[in-house]
DNA sequence: CATGGATATGCATAAGAAAACATATCGTTA
DNA sequence: TAACGATATGTTTTCTTATGCATATCCATG
């Protein structure tokens, strides 16, 4: 055993989040609805995303509004009605948004683990 | 005007977090309690730290204790009584852990600035 | 050896977020 | 044109987590 450390580093994992949040403090995007627009995309469906993520309607609707609330534009294209009831899908910006944010979450998945590594390795030595 | 996007860019501000779990999701370290032990260093004591803070006693005693609890041995060296009531200071360990965090954590800091950068730049052009 | 102020810790309460519930609306298709 | 299923949205309930409160303990110093 190199440090006190030593014993417990293999049990240490690490989290992050990132988010983005206009100047009120309100939460304009990130992990939570970054995923549920990707799903939404895939599904065709709210209801249908917010079912295999395991999240509320309710609560998803209100998280969405926000984001759509503060660029002024719809990052959704909703239709209501139909055979299937409806449909979700995402606008072009929506996917704009969507790449950027994938491509940011991508580059930062990997130096944060390098990080963390380092971090790890700085105490076990 | 580039793109839809343009006009609220700059009212986009990017916060994250970074933390440890032990594996059972207890936390371990995070940017609260990392704050926390580098203010308690400085100070000398638990109790000024929160009040500098705006945290309660209570709540910093207990997630400090998590910390140590997980460790095993102690981060903290504190001192109870005395004509100053008492006080509190890292231990070697406390600060070797709080030495590599500040690494850690400065290091990603750089890394997250410029992948925002990146992000925002994309949503821009 | 009494005092003061910080550490130590249980417990009760409040605040905030998420879930749950309830209903209305919409529009394509059978 | 009736019906179905998803979107839309207000209201209530639940739960987690922080806060507040209370009290005990410790011990260098005057």
């Amino acid at each position: 055993m190199q440090t006190k450390f030593e014993s417990k580093l293999d049990h240490i994992r690490l989290h992050y989040k990132m988010w983005m949040e206009d100047s009120s403090g309100t939460g304009i995007l990130g992990d939570g609805k970054w995923k549920m627009l990707k799903l939404i995309e895939e599904k065709g469906s709210m209801k249908a995303a917010c079912d295999e993520l395991g999240y509320t309607y309710r609560r998803t609707w209100g998280n969405l509004k926000k984001i759509e609330d503060f660029f002024g534009f719809p990052l959704l294209e909703k239709h209501r009605g139909g055979a299937e009831g409806g449909s979700t899908q995402l606008s072009p910006e929506g996917k704009r948004l969507v790449a950027a944010f994938d491509r940011f979450h991508a580059d930062m998945d990997m130096v944060i683990q390098k990080g963390f590594f380092t971090f790890i390795q700085t105490l076990r030595s």
